[in-house]
DNA sequence: TATTGTTATACTCTATAACTATA
DNA sequence: TATAGTTATAGAGTATAACAATA
């Protein structure tokens, strides 16, 4: 019997999806090697990168709702790897920031990722990988814009 | 190590998660137009392009485990839009047919998918397009054989 | 009255173990 | 014994409503 899938390969959306949860599986083992998943690990990165930011801001630029970030920042604060303050602007929020051995755990998972970035992109050539993430930046905006 | 403004938006697989995450609530709320899941679609597509598969090379081809294929296939049959006959080959299995009714249905779902596809990839060539779908491909062979 | 963080909850999607009926 | 379809269930990931403390 014949089998083939040619019609939902023609289409941008399946194979967007298709590449993207096969990729995932990839990205998550590679975080589960520092006991992240791939939300703990984008939080650690934007407070790595923004110390002192609270968990509003934190959800907002992540697109994480707020009740699912409540977990994850306290499994990130409970393991010593960011420090919670209550803000002295506003006692209601708290500020979060990285630790020394929440630095370093960044610094690890970062690489890590980078490799398999390579590894997922190989073949590719410099002007194609910019090209590629040029194409998925303007995807989301579509995404985005055109509701 | 320098810490930019955009960490995770220099990494290949942010990019794909965010973008995809997104462009997924587009398609999601135009199958839901048409009573129709992401993956209830896929599997019309295929009962479509293939009459008289089994469920087993159905979830074999769209990666979706057989459990979670037996509420689909029954959606489906059950609104009218496939017919399950026992196999004359294997009594044990069943052969998924479009009716008219599903195949009108997959046209009216497809064309509109189309015109999402077209919607989120604005403002890119006909030759853009050909190389995003190019180098999705690429990645989810790399990413299905770097293992 | 509005906002921050929180709790409880629910819904979707996906994954695994074990059953039945055939092979 | 192996396979096709099924059932039950569990786990992520994500979403909304409502609360206490504070603004």
């Amino acid at each position: 019997m014949k089998v083939s899938d040619n019609t939902l390969r023609e289409l941008t959306g399946y194979r967007l999806q298709r590449a993207t949860g096969i990729a995932m599986m990839r990205y998550k083992a590679v975080f589960a090697q520092f006991g992240l998943r791939r939300t703990t690990f984008s939080c650690l990165s934007l407070i790595v990168e923004t110390p002192g930011l609270r968990q509003s801001q934190l959800g907002e630029k992540l697109s994480i709702e707020r009740p699912n970030l409540v977990g994850i920042v306290e499994d990130l604060n409970r393991r010593g790897f960011i420090e919670k303050s209550v803000s002295s602007e506003d006692r209601r929020a708290y500020s979060l920031r990285p630790t020394a051995e929440g630095l370093q755990l960044f610094r690890d998972a970062f690489a890590a990722v980078q490799e398999l970035d390579h590894q997922i992109t190989e073949g590719m050539t410099k002007q194609d990988r910019t090209a590629f993430h040029s194409m998925l930046e303007k995807l989301e905006s579509n995404a985005v814009h055109s509701d």
